[in-house]
DNA sequence: GAGGAACCCTACCCTCACGTGAGGGTAGGG
DNA sequence: CCCTACCCTCACGTGAGGGTAGGGTTCCTC
């Protein structure tokens, strides 16, 4: 037997995301095109799964979903073995700099909470 | 003179707010209309930015516009001096709804954060 | 092997909160 | 009168999906 696929179905419940979502991911290249079928279900591997976790986990930073897959791109060619030294420097450098945006946009959303936690806080005494 | 009205671009400094999403609240009616100069311009007040900032405040919650106008028209009637007894408990307990919705919006927004700090180790582990 | 439930497919239109651009008018100083 | 900075409306575009129609596929059960 080969490595267990999952039909989308599964890898809906096993991320949380909607199939549209997945859908959606595919369609702007953000996930690669899955495996088929015979009669054209898809059918995706545990990678996938991981990836779309990964997704998941960047979303809340406010990316579009084309800085993600530039990112994750980028990480995946990285962790590749074989890979010349410029290009490994280059890949880095690309990376650092997602991870100062990452750090900027990590600032913003703790202000928004704040922001959010004021508003609660206002909302809640004019209740009394 | 009368209480000195501000042009829209004051505005848009003071609330850190795009034009064009002053005017689509406006078309959307969570802001009421302004008066308007005899060129046309948009002329607003004080209370308008307040509004604008109160608006602000509450954005990081992903309501929808019309969810935000509903609480600040409730917020203002409860606000009104001569309201029946039961309309302002009416009133209330809708308002209370919302800051429980808010509340639990807040949470969300947090398990967010903690999913954006999550990627964002991962990242800087990565980078080493 | 026939049925049927549960699942999946594509194609398309819809939503929300604005962004963007064209084309033109207004405010107020020189 | 002219200039610059600012404003106006109108209309279409965008990003990230949601929803629905109409139909095919898998697979279990009889």
């Amino acid at each position: 037997m080969s490595t267990d696929l999952l039909q989308i179905g599964d890898v809906a419940d096993r991320t949380g995301l909607s199939l549209r979502t997945i859908r959606h991911y595919e369609e702007v290249e953000l996930l690669p095109e899955p495996q088929r079928s015979p009669g054209g279900f898809r059918l995706y591997s545990e990678q996938a799964v991981e990836r779309l976790l990964l997704i998941k986990r960047m979303k809340p930073l406010d990316f579009t979903l084309e800085q993600m897959r530039d990112l994750i791109d980028i990480r995946d060619e990285l962790a590749r073995p074989r890979l010349g030294r410029a290009r490994r420097s280059e890949l880095t450098e690309r990376l650092r700099a997602y991870h100062a945006l990452v750090e900027h946009q990590l600032g913003r959303l703790r202000e928004r909470v704040e922001s959010a936690e004021a508003f609660a806080r206002q909302l809640g005494d004019e209740i009394d």
